[in-house]
DNA sequence: GAAGCGTTATACGATGCCGTATAGAGCGAG
DNA sequence: CTCGCTCTATACGGCATCGTATAACGCTTC
């Protein structure tokens, strides 16, 4: 009965972290199956009982994001509750925030630009990321097309900001995107009247 | 006296030209020097003539791309004249529009992340183009803060849209954008009291 | 047409990486 | 203790790339 209870010394999973370590670091080209093994004090000798081939292993590190970014970050959200902007709010932070997504996204971002495969992904996962933001702008605005344009700002400042170097004399990066959030989330003068 | 006239058969300039070419469709670790040659028809042979190493055409790379997407730009600018708003759609175009410049700066804002030396040399170029920026939301926008944060959301939308892949339900990415783009540059509602 | 110069092709050693093969070491099960 | 499984180290052939060396080739000049 007891077929199992090997010594998994380098699990699986040390390969796909370490990877998305090095995917975080140097971008899709550093993810090097030799270069991981002696950052995990290894030889390359274990991976290929695991692996196919290095291809298999970007793939299941895209598995690994997507659950990690997305569906715990989701599940998170459910469980925490609040409304809508709350949960935008914590989504944001929870994912653009902290050392380890942040610089993931990033780099997977960059890698979609040239595996359509991965852009497919990063397709799918923005979607369902871009729906808390409609959902907490369309609690404030009733233009569809507004709530959209607000949405994609937001995301874009959430993105683009780790992609821009400019400085801003007399204030941080944090106190102009705070700012930019108020404007994109402060309510837009639309409705009727007013 | 004429000690020139060499036969010039692939100048210096193809090299970078077929450099950037690679950057922008690969990233960085796609400049290889036997693969640009592959692409130019010839062997490595000459190009350990004109640069001292891999590093030396990287850099003059980053001198070709400061050159053309920042110099050239802001120079036409300067003759075309106009309000500081049209400058700075002007230089939005130039810069963004097109495949040439485009897939470059977005490259290079990726090796940025992993070279500080890129960083440096993008954070100059990003100063001044978000000058532009500035110059032209201060037009008809008071408040230096809000200023600072419209201009920092119209770069960031400007660059962000081309890292993120969510779809938009019913219209374009681009009419999204130009809604986006009315909400940035619309007067706000500031100014004394209020 | 011969010389000179820049460009080119070719070959070389070194390195890093891939994927495979094979044998050894460690740990649980019996 | 021995067996068996898993992970490990090592070695291999192959490929791509780097930077160097060297000789041939073509234009330009004289």
């Amino acid at each position: 009965m007891g077929h199992s209870m090997g010594a998994l010394r380098t699990p699986r999973e040390k390969w796909v972290e370490e990877g998305l370590r090095a995917l975080a670091e140097g971008g899709v080209d550093a993810v090097r199956v030799e270069a991981l093994a002696k950052k995990l004090g290894v030889t390359k000798g274990g991976f290929y009982g695991y692996f196919a081939d290095r291809g298999a292993l970007l793939d299941e590190m895209l598995d690994a994001w997507e659950r990690e970014s997305v569906d715990d970050v989701l599940a998170r959200i459910e469980r925490e509750g609040g409304d809508a902007l709350d949960k935008v709010q914590l989504a944001g932070r929870l994912t653009f925030s902290g050392d380890r997504l942040l610089p993931i996204d990033l780099a997977v971002r960059d890698w979609a630009r040239r595996d359509h495969a991965v852009a497919e992904r990063l397709r799918h996962v923005d979607n369902r990321r871009m729906q808390l933001s409609r959902d907490a702008i369309s609690t404030f605005c009733d233009d569809p097309d507004e709530v959209e344009a607000r949405s994609l700002l937001a995301f874009c400042a959430a993105i683009g900001s780790h992609f821009l170097a400019a400085d801003h004399p007399g204030s941080t990066r944090a106190q102009v995107l705070a700012r930019a959030a108020g404007l994109i989330l402060d309510r837009p003068s639309d409705g009727p009247g007013r």
